[in-house]
DNA sequence: CGCCTACTTGATTGTCGTCAAGTGGCGTGG
DNA sequence: CCACGCCACTTGACGACAATCAAGTAGGCG
């Protein structure tokens, strides 16, 4: 890192991995007590942002993998009009950077949305730890697999669904990921800001707006600010799916 | 394969991967000789397909990868209310079927658009050859992650191109394969339907046809049923890039 | 308290999807 | 060999959904 300047420096924390609640999972899971404890010994030392803080920018040379611990990351480009096209959002758990391997440095920007710690992981570690353990080649090679595939699945979502169905999806992945982190699945806080999922669900400010208010007055959710009720989790993921029928958005309209 | 009846069974041919034209190439350019001679050990025997035909359909248990020799492949999605989503064209020198190693089976159907020849690579003999070559096993890592970056931008494309632009893409990019793969740049074959096409995009057939008939009325492109000349490739990378200004667009409607 | 930013709400326009009617190439069968 | 029918594609008319433009509201922070 030392001569790494396009990567803003942080505050070492005394924890390292072992200290991590999240030991070993940032690998994924399926992987042996041992394979773990071979992990440990690459992992590198937390760093913490501040909202707004920068982890690296489109165009930095590529050295580390971020792991996220806690907090929200959003990774974005720049269109050559100067508009912000947000790539994704990451939340505890997920591994942020694999699109630069190829070439070599990072294929987006990644900022802080909130107060975040993230583990930075030395991919030349990571590749000689492969050679190594077997279950950390395995998991790192479906660890890709599923990303393009959400990927894959993404694109679906922006070429077929309308914004009503945008949203809804939107909403149901991010309250099927606090189900599975332990949260609550109808009550959380959203931490990016709406011109954040707009520019994500290639959607107007404007109309994530309306589309939220809609989905209120017809009581699937309720929003207060970024504080995000599911009421009728059917009905949203009804639309989240494939809804054919559009009645709803015809009724909720008026 | 014995056991595996969802995949295809095609007439074995002679030829290993000795005999490939494309030797070693499929597993990602920058191997030594040695890697891929280690490679060569391990690959399967191609297969034929003819127009149409099925490689492998999604939900159908994974095992082997798919090397495109010759010709071309798409692999789509059927979304619940039955319309086809193409999700990418393969042409030679793809691997397919990554998407499907984190869950075991496909996840999209692969059929042939042409006649077509592939190599299937047993993904467990891969694996066992990236456990013993750190260059194969880089070479993978990076062909992922080259994958993941491109779906990444062609869902800025998605996200942000009207369909002049969407269509002016899709053709540069195009063009550019070909040209990387020693064919006439400015002048090739469309191995896919408009629908396919239409399906790709994210557009209607219609949207589809009439752009492409407007390029040509701007002498931009030459269309005649699936033949594609390219006039002006100046303004058709300035079209596919970001061109801020629509006036182009404006003028070709009269 | 006041400014600034984020968000909301309304009015209007435009792009593209849908519906509908052609056109043309190609294979099949008489 | 021609006629027919099928399918892929083209072209036109219309309407809908979402973008844009514009104004207004409400928190957060100095």
């Amino acid at each position: 890192m030392s001569r790494d300047s396009h990567e803003v420096q942080f505050p070492r924390q005394s924890g390292q991995c072992q200290r991590c609640d999240r030991s070993g999972y940032c690998l994924g899971q399926g992987l042996s007590r041992n394979a773990i404890h071979k992990l440990l010994n690459i992992s590198a030392s937390p760093r913490l942002l501040k909202r707004g803080q920068e982890l690296f920018s489109e165009g930095a040379p590529f050295n580390h993998l971020y792991a996220v611990r806690s907090g929200a990351v959003k990774t974005f480009k720049i269109t050559p009009d100067g508009e912000e096209q947000v790539i994704d959002f990451h939340l505890p758990g997920d591994l942020i950077g694999f699109n630069a391997i190829a070439r070599g440095c990072y294929t987006a920007s990644a900022i802080a949305l909130d107060t975040t710690s993230v583990c930075a992981i030395r991919f030349e570690d990571l590749t000689s730890l492969c050679m190594r353990s077997a279950l950390v080649q395995e998991a790192m090679f479906k660890r890709l697999s599923a990303l393009m595939t959400r990927e894959e699945s993404f694109l679906v979502t922006i070429g077929t669904k309308n914004a009503t169905q945008r949203l809804a999806s939107f909403l149901v992945t991010l309250s099927n990921y606090f189900t599975n982190h332990g949260y609550s699945p109808n009550s959380f806080t959203l931490p990016m800001s709406r011109t954040d999922i707009a520019n994500y669900l290639s959607l107007a400010v404007e109309t994530v707006s309306r589309t939220l208010t809609r989905l209120q007055r017809e009581t699937i959710i309720d929003v207060q600010r970024n504080a995000v009720e599911i009421r009728d989790r059917e009905r949203l993921c009804a639309l989240a799916g494939n809804a054919v029928n559009e009645q709803f958005t015809a009724d909720a309209i008026h």
